[in-house]
DNA sequence: GGTACCTGGAT
DNA sequence: TATCCAGGTAC
């Protein structure tokens, strides 16, 4: 495991950049951006709440995409009651478009990507109460648009059409201590890429920006004014965690210091 | 082996 | 822009 410098991770990226274009190493993967450029860098995936990089983090996006850029994984409290698994996906979900075909005819999905500024089309909006010191989520039953009738009428029956109870929420403090241990200092790096006649994909490393002093409170801005998102993303088969994301060309607003190299 | 994280997408 | 979505790993 490769244990970086500031300065000579801005060496090694530069070197990257300069290589121009490199075979993705994990076709069919949508990750395979970030993860080939981690393999370059001869650093792996982080899966504790450390940095990866000494203290610096690494986001790696298509230059060509509007997606979001995924910040941190964190399942909501309270976290005994596994509320995904347990009460969103189950009361909440609806049947997935593959049921029955790649995947087993029951299986349901629960994706929601959600903010402050507004309630999702399912009724779901997120809320900062700073008295409470608490992002939470909630449902609001008449502010489902009618095109899920359907779906509103089986939550009705699953569920009931209040509020949700419990509430899922983030404390301030849990929220502190992921962005400050994980995402105090990022890398920006975006790229290019293209796939030859083979199929295979290849990457450009071409852009570079560098991110310091990551503000917690630009991140609970973001949710009430609606740029940060919190991302539901199960299905029966597999909770691919809740995430919070955001605009790639936002992401600059959470940080005290941005510089391109 | 299930859960909670990781890396990220397209339309 | 909002609503959907992918494979993989540590413990």
């Amino acid at each position: 495991m490769q244990i970086y410098t500031k300065k000579s991770l801005i060496e090694k990226l530069q070197e990257i950049r300069q290589k121009g274009w490199i075979l993705n190493t994990r076709p069919g993967n949508d990750g395979g951006i970030g993860n080939t450029l981690e393999d370059l860098l001869g650093i792996k995936e982080n899966n504790l709440p450390i940095p990866n990089a000494a203290e610096w983090e690494l986001k790696t996006q298509r230059l060509n995409t509007t997606s979001l850029v995924t910040l941190f994984h964190l399942e909501p409290s309270p976290r005994a009651l596994r509320i995904v698994s347990n009460i969103l996906l189950p009361k909440y979900g609806w049947r997935h478009k593959e049921a029955g075909r790649k995947y087993p005819i029951g299986e349901m999905s629960f994706r929601q990507t959600i903010s402050g500024d507004r309630r999702s089309d399912r009724g779901f909006k997120v809320v900062v109460d700073r008295n409470a010191k608490k992002v939470l989520i909630s449902f609001d039953a008449s502010a489902v648009d009618p095109r899920h009738k359907q779906w509103l009428q089986s939550v009705k029956q699953r569920a009931g059409l209040g509020e949700l109870d419990p509430q899922p929420y983030w404390g301030f403090n849990d929220l502190k201590h992921k962005a400050g241990t994980k995402l105090l200092n990022c890398f920006l790096v975006l790229a290019e890429c293209r796939r030859d006649e083979k199929g295979q994909l290849w990457f450009r490393y071409s852009k570079i920006y560098i991110l310091e002093s990551f503000s917690l409170d630009g991140l609970l801005k973001g949710l009430e004014e609606g740029f940060v998102f919190i991302d539901f993303d199960a299905r029966t088969g597999h909770n691919h965690g809740t995430k919070f994301r955001l605009r790639r060309n936002m992401l600059p607003c959470l940080y005290q210091k941005v510089t391109e190299i």
